[in-house]
RNA sequence: GCCCCUGUGGAGCAGUCAGGAGUGCUCAUCUCCCUGUCAAGGAGAAGGCCGCCAGUUCAAAUCUGGUCAGGGGCGCCA
């Protein structure tokens, strides 16, 4: 080894102790006639003095010492001396006199200063990730990841689980998210598909007999980014034999009760249950944080008699009328008033109706078509007093009334300071959720058909099976999802292994039997040799980790994440390949205009490509 | 595909609404001073196609259009 000790492991009951320590240069604090250097290696920071008095020959290198220089140094720990303690830094107590300094590596300047304070570009902090991963919030945030996955597989490990790996050049999906190809070289014309989670794999590995199986397990989905998506992201995908619903929720909320104690040391509460139907009445959302009210008022009885137009021909046409409550709020500017009214077309609402709760009354372009017992109606629904903010929306689609309202909920949450603070130990921060008793369909107007909104092998609830060829809408599934403060964290259900009831699914589904074999296949033969009732949960990692750690984008708790338009500023990811890789794989790029558009990039990509050739 | 925000020395910002010489702040860089600092301090210096292209104008960082890049969102994500 080259070094003794860690940097930031030095206590003040290593004073006398002679060391020998490696990192790099963090600050240099030079006077003159003593030369201060914080020294950072992955442990922690710590001083070290340079003084002409200890060793003259080491004095003269730290001169020439700068940021990000990769160093060691042989000393003593010594306590400082009085009135010089750093109650800042863990090892502020002492400070290594240096006798023996040797310069591992030079550094050019930094693009950007690593530290916590500074505030830097993303596109900059992701075209030189190594130096962006050397600061301490990285550095915490990459170690919380590893923690929580081996909590995880520590978890599953106890409980009988299996982990297996299955293949990452698979076979493109008939539905879902849009697939990663990959050229087959031995099948010209023919590709293979990245999976976008192993869904079929680990049911057939039930088929197999493995009984309880997961994997921490990457997975791949062409779809535009959101804070909380990227093109490959992680799952924990598990699935279990002989199990109910009630099986994979205890199980589950076992492994994150056991994860959030080992790495946060915080007991959680049980988790909620939320139905569907309820989660999108009260928070117009299937992934509701809980962490505030604002709760979404029906004004349906309200407005049942209403000369009103706009809600009188909404509930005519079996629409919803829903407020949101916004305390203390109702003396919000006329112009403000106007940005929220837009927020709310643009959302797709035709309007969103604001009253303020006044002294004198209601303040509302509404107010003088309401008759008194709808003002009075409208105080005791929503509860509003004086001060308030009453907004509401209307309109035929409930879907839109909910979107709406759904995403002003978190808006106004965040503007107003609503959302707690990031507390982990704090058991009531973590709100954790159930929704449950999803609808198995879902309608497609466009193609005039039902959709599934889990997959096509979810289960059905027993007592609704008789809707699925009379009433497919009321159908439910035995799938589940667990939020997290406003984040969708896992997705699972019960599969089907049935074939008959299988096969009443698909026709309720419009698939036929040549097209199930198309699809499905491979699976559907599976099935035909004993499947046990299985089922299973996929939770997503990125997400578990950026909410364990406080993070509002999940790039920040991966290692090397893409932009939102899927490409890495490191690497040049992506980037066009020789027209020999493509004659070896049958291919001919038609992207003609797109190649041309390339090469008269600007500036940033220019810069860009100058990084990635030698 | 659509909507919104952002782009100013190496980094982070102000200036843009209301056009008038690249003006300012903090940090970094370079030189000098300094033996107890800790995001050290003091003195000085260097460093700019104001993302890019076009338009309006006597005059554009500022106004207009387009475009590129980064971020947030809608659609999409079984």
């Amino acid at each position: 080894m080259l070094r003794s000790h860690r940097c930031g492991d030095l206590r003040a009951d290593h004073a006398g102790t002679p060391v020998t320590l490696c990192g790099w240069v963090h600050t240099r604090r030079d006077h003159g006639g003593v030369i201060f250097i914080d020294l950072r290696d992955v442990a922690g920071l710590v001083q070290i003095v340079f003084n002409p008095e200890i060793s003259r020959g080491s004095y003269e290198i730290a001169e020439s010492l700068r940021s990000e220089f990769c160093i060691s140094i042989a000393g003593e720990v010594r306590a400082r001396p009085s009135g010089t303690v750093n109650d800042k830094i863990p090892t502020g107590a002492i400070e290594v006199a240096a006798g023996e300094i040797e310069i591992l590596s030079r550094s050019d300047t930094p693009p950007f200063q690593i530290d916590e304070h500074a505030d830097v570009d993303e596109m900059l902090r992701l075209r030189y990730r190594y130096l962006d991963l050397r600061r301490d919030r990285m550095q915490r945030n990459l170690q919380m990841r590893h923690r929580i996955v081996s909590a995880i597989r520590r978890f599953y490990d106890s409980e009988g689980f299996t982990e297996v790996e299955t293949p990452m050049l698979t076979r493109a999906t008939p539905e879902g998210a849009r697939d990663y190809l990959v050229p087959a070289r031995l099948h010209p014309g023919s590709f293979y598909a990245l999976p976008q989670s192993p869904q079929l794999f680990k049911q057939l590995l039930m088929v197999s007999g493995l009984d309880r199986y997961y994997q921490i397990v990457r997975c791949f989905r062409d779809e535009d980014l959101r804070a909380d998506r990227q093109p490959d992201f992680t799952q924990l995908d598990v699935e279990m034999s002989f199990v109910e619903v009630e099986d994979v929720l205890e199980s589950t909320e076992r492994m994150f009760k056991s994860v959030w104690r080992e790495v946060l040391g915080v007991e959680l509460a049980d988790f909620v249950r939320l139905p569907f139907g309820e989660s999108m009445d009260r928070f117009g959302t299937d992934k509701p944080d809980l962490r505030y009210g604002m709760e979404l008022v029906d004004l349906a009885d309200v407005f049942a008699s209403t000369e009103v137009k706009v809600f009188r021909s909404v509930l005519d046409d079996g629409g919803l009328v829903k407020a949101l409550i916004v305390e203390g709020r109702g003396g919000l500017a006329r112009k403000e008033l106007d940005a929220l009214v837009d927020q709310a077309k643009s959302l797709g609402a035709r309007g969103l109706v604001w009253i303020g709760v006044t002294p004198d009354g209601l303040k509302s372009p509404l107010d003088k078509f309401f008759t008194g017992d709808e003002r009075a109606g409208l105080l005791k629904a929503t509860g509003a007093g004086v001060g308030d903010l009453v907004l509401i929306v209307a309109d035929a689609s409930h879907s839109i009334v909910h979107k709406v309202l759904g995403n002003l909920r978190i808006r106004l949450a965040e503007r107003f300071g609503l959302v707690p603070e990031y507390d982990p130990g704090d058991p009531d921060y973590w709100r954790f959720a159930w929704i449950v008793d999803f609808p198995w369909f879902e309608r497609n107007e466009e193609e005039d058909r039902w959709d599934p909104i889990h997959h096509p092998f979810t289960g059905v609830v027993e007592e609704t099976v008789e809707y699925l060829e009379t009433d497919p809408a009321r159908v439910i599934s035995k799938s589940y999802d667990i939020t997290l403060n406003g984040w969708e964290l896992a997705s699972g259900s019960i599969r089907i292994h049935d074939a008959d009831m299988q096969s009443r699914v698909f026709r309720a589904l419009g698939i036929d039997e040549a097209e199930q074999r198309e699809k499905f296949g491979f699976l559907l033969d599976a099935f035909k040799f004993g499947p046990p009732p299985h089922g299973g949960i996929a939770p997503g990692i990125d997400r578990i980790v950026a909410l364990a750690a406080g993070e509002s984008n999940i790039r920040e708790v991966i290692a090397f994440p893409k932009t939102q338009t899927a490409s890495d500023p490191l690497t040049g990811a992506p980037a066009p390949v020789s027209d020999e890789q493509l004659d070896a794989l049958f291919l001919r790029s038609v992207a003609g205009k797109e190649s041309e558009r390339e090469s008269s990039r600007q500036t940033g990509t220019a810069a860009q490509r100058k990084s990635e050739s030698p």
